[in-house]
DNA sequence: CTCGCGATAATGTATAGACAAAAAGAAATC
DNA sequence: GATTTCTTTTTGTCTATACATTATCGCGAG
């Protein structure tokens, strides 16, 4: 490994753990230069990657600092829904309706994490105008985001998006007709057609989240962009 | 703008247009750097970038060349619905239901090309082992692409992701209800709950070809991954 | 004709230094 | 106290050079 991919994977390394938190300053170059006891190009090279990668945000003059985690920057939007009902200009709310802390072995849901790591099992329903939108369950790994398990939060995904960056994600999307139950949490007749996403999201190779959402159709549309993105540059 | 960012921007818009064919190589740094009249750092510098752009390929001693167009490195594969149905085992056919040369003023649908671009209509349905997976509405820019017209082709989308690569995409996708004619083609009742996808994609600025696509719940699911691509080192 | 091997041409990385540009913070002025 | 101006810190870019790495090409031996 060359030098400049060293410190770059220091740096990046640490900002995926968490240990460099959002917002916190880096080094300047020339402390990593003496540091390292390398040449200011090479660690400029380092940074300004990590840059590119959009992990850190350089200013002139202020330093090098670690980006807050990005909502817009991936290739498709991992939807904030509370931000999208608002900006269509309707009232948005979420109703939880059953929180609680399981063990992995218990939930009911293949996803590759110790079955002893705890998780909290989230699920509700999002409301667009008092009109329910989507139906909502999810896990998060309680020992990878011990926060969330006390956090106040108007929609889990929100919160998510704003506390925990990811790194990684996929994602599954399918048609899918309205179960019984869930055709009477979304007030629809069982059989509705439903546009069904489940995704999973780690940091690094932490799992972070699994959730599996299910938006009525002509209520939700996903939209993805692909070509050179800004975040690249 | 700057000089590495100038010889970047000259050879990304060079390969982009399609002036510079996939496979066709480059200058050597060396030419460049007294073509450009500047160092060979920096010229490395904006090759570097084309090439964790994904745009060139380099190798040592042979050179820097086109990348060839790249189907699997976007965030979410376009798919080839073809292959994809055989690496299930299952044995593929499209059938064409109408192919006709039209005026896109005279199309029904709402694409940003000019009224009097000629468009290739197409539409047809997708088998797997003769069972209906999908319905779909194709329109390509004829004049952009013109070999397409007398083209032979199994399937429209796998003709074009091997002759036309393209540079930029976006998708919308949503669930619908199938409508009378499309459950008829489809062979399923109506109001069946479907996959409904989107398309449009480009080659730098250029339309290329429109697409709606119409799949059955169940018989398709569209899987998305999204993290440090192999294209992006 | 084939295989192997070395010369060579290309990229990959690093260095030390220079100047430019931006912006935060301090100082001077109104 | 508010505004302007200056200084200084930090990143951004470029240069010229050096050496490392490696795959290709051509040549020679078998």
């Amino acid at each position: 490994m060359t030098l400049s991919e060293r410190i770059r994977h220091d740096f990046e390394s640490r900002i995926l753990s968490g240990t460099l938190a959002p917002g916190e300053r880096l080094p300047t170059e020339q402390d990593l230069m003496e540091l390292y006891g390398c040449a200011r190009m090479t660690v400029n090279k380092a940074l300004s990657a990590l840059s590119a990668a959009g992990l850190v945000e350089r200013r002139r003059k202020a330093g090098t600092f670690v980006a807050r985690p990005r909502v817009h920057s991936m290739a498709m939007d991992i939807p904030d829904l509370g931000a999208e009902v608002a900006a269509r200009g309707q009232a948005y709310r979420f109703a939880l309706s059953r929180r609680k802390l399981v063990r992995a072995a218990d939930a009911a849901v293949k996803w590759d994490v110790n079955g002893e790591v705890p998780l909290l099992e989230l699920s509700g329903i999002h409301f667009a105008d008092d009109a329910p939108m989507a139906w909502e369950h999810r896990f998060v790994n309680a020992a990878a985001v011990p926060e969330i398990v006390e956090a106040e939060f108007s929609s889990p995904g929100g919160w998510l998006l704003e506390h925990v960056p990811w790194t990684e994600a996929d994602a599954r999307i399918t048609a899918a007709a309205a179960t019984g139950a869930e055709a009477k949490a979304l007030a629809v007749s069982a059989g509705a057609p439903c546009l069904c996403i489940e995704r999973r999201t780690w940091r690094g190779t932490e799992p972070i989240t699994y959730v599996r959402q299910l938006f009525l159709a002509g209520a939700y549309e996903l939209n993805a962009h692909f070509g050179p993105s800004a975040g690249s540059r």
